[in-house]
DNA sequence: CGCTTAAGAAACGCAACGTATCTAAGGAGC
DNA sequence: GCTCCTTAGATACGTTGCGTTTCTTAAGCG
C-alpha cells in the first residue's frame, strides 16, 4: 500500500469530482447524496469540494451538465400523432425516477440557496427539444395534417413543461396512457387550435 | 408561574400540533421547518408528534389540509379570456412562495417517504378548480363564443398543473406577462381546437 | 379509587452539516 | 535546483436535527 498516489490540481480535481458526483447520483440519488461521500468517492475531501460549490445544489447541477447528450435526430413516422407520440416517450424516457428526484431535490433547495434556481433553469432548458418539435411540425405541415402555425415559446417548451410535472408527481415512469393523454388531449389539440388564426 | 398547564390529548392535542405545525410553515417556510419547533411552539414533545405522523412531509401535509378554503364563486366578466385571466391569476396567488416552497420539498421527500405521494397528490387535486372552470367555459359557449365541447381530465387539470409548475422552477409571484402567455398561447387555442371536434 | 393509556420531559446515538487548522505536494520563478 | 506560494487532502471541530428510548406522572375510565 504505497500513499504515493499523486496528488491533482485544476481542471483534473475538478473532473474527477464531478464524475464522483454523479456516480453517487445515479447510485443513491439526490435525497441521500452527501458532500462526504462524493468526497470520499473522488478521493479527496471535503473542503475541496466546498472551495468549488457553495452547495449540494450546485454540485449537483454542475455534475448534471453536458451528461445528457442530446439526439436531434427525428424519424417521420408518418403521422403527426405517431411522431409526437414518439417524441413524448423520448423525453419521458430521459425524465426517469433519478431525474425527478434531482429536479425535486434542487427546485426544494433553491429556496435556501437562491443561486442555484437560475442554474436550474438553464439545465431545464427547452431549446434542444425545440428543434425536434419544429421539425416534427414541419413535416405534419408538408403532409398537410396542419396548417402553417407559429409556436409560442410557451407551447414549445408545453411537452417537456407537461411530462416534468407529471415525472416529479405521479413518478416515473409514466405510463404510456399518459403520455397518450398528453399528446391526443392536449397537444394535438392546442396545435389545431394554433392553426385557426 | 404555576406548571399546572393541563395536560391535552385526541383530538385537542393534534389540533394544537397542526396548528403550530402551520403556523411554523408560515413563518419559516418548509425548507426550515423542523419536527423539534412545531412540538415546542405546539407545547408538547418530539414523541407525541411522532407517535402520530412518520415524517414532516406527512406532518406538514396533514397540516396543510383545510387551510385553503375553497371558493367556487366565479364572476362573469364578459368575454372568455377575461374570466380565464380571472381564474388563472387566482389560482396563482393561491399558489405563493410559501406553497411552492411546501409542494417541492414534500416532493423531494416523497422519495424517501412515498406515503406521502398519494397524499400530496389528494392535496393538489384540481377538483375545485374544475368546477370553476366548467361555469366560465358554460358562460362562453351561452355567450357563444365557443362550441359545446368536453373537457378530458387531463385539460380540465391544466391550468393548474401549469401555474404549479412555473411558480415551483421560477418563483413566485408569477408575472402577470406569463399568466397572460398561459391563457392566450396555451389554454385558449387548446379550448379552440377541442371545439373543432 | 385503582388501572390503563399516553403526554411530556430528557437524554440518547447517529449522521451530515459547514468550517478551521494543519501538512505537504506541486507548479512557478529565479 | 532551490525557494515560494498556492492549495490538495487529512482531520477534527462544534452544531443541528434526526428518530428513538426511557421514565414520570397526568388524564380518563371503570
Amino acid at each position: 500500500m504505497t500513499e504515493t498516489r499523486t496528488r491533482r490540481r485544476g481542471t483534473e480535481l475538478e473532473q474527477a469530482i464531478l464524475d464522483a458526483a454523479w456516480a453517487e447520483l445515479s447510485e443513491v440519488g439526490y435525497t441521500a447524496l452527501t458532500i462526504e461521500a462524493v468526497a470520499k468517492r473522488a478521493g479527496t475531501s471535503k473542503p475541496v469540494i466546498y472551495r468549488r460549490w457553495p452547495s449540494r445544489a450546485a454540485l449537483v447541477i454542475a455534475a448534471w451538465a453536458g451528461r445528457q447528450p442530446i439526439s436531434t435526430a427525428i424519424p417521420d413516422l408518418g403521422s403527426l400523432r405517431a411522431d409526437l407520440l414518439w417524441l413524448f416517450t423520448r423525453v419521458a424516457m430521459r425524465t426517469d425516477t433519478m431525474m425527478s428526484q434531482t429536479i425535486a431535490g434542487v427546485m426544494s433547495e433553491a429556496f435556501k440557496h437562491p443561486e442555484v434556481q437560475s442554474l436550474l433553469r438553464e439545465r431545464l432548458d427547452s431549446a434542444p427539444l425545440t428543434k425536434s418539435l419544429w421539425r416534427i411540425i414541419d413535416n405534419a405541415t408538408a403532409r398537410g395534417e396542419l396548417e402553417q402555425i407559429h409556436l409560442p415559446p410557451r407551447v414549445q417548451r408545453l411537452p417537456l413543461d407537461l411530462i416534468r410535472a407529471e415525472s416529479i408527481l405521479c413518478g416515473s415512469p409514466l405510463p404510456e396512457e399518459t403520455i397518450i393523454a398528453l399528446v391526443d388531449d392536449v397537444f394535438i389539440p392546442l396545435l389545431k387550435g394554433l392553426a385557426l388564426d
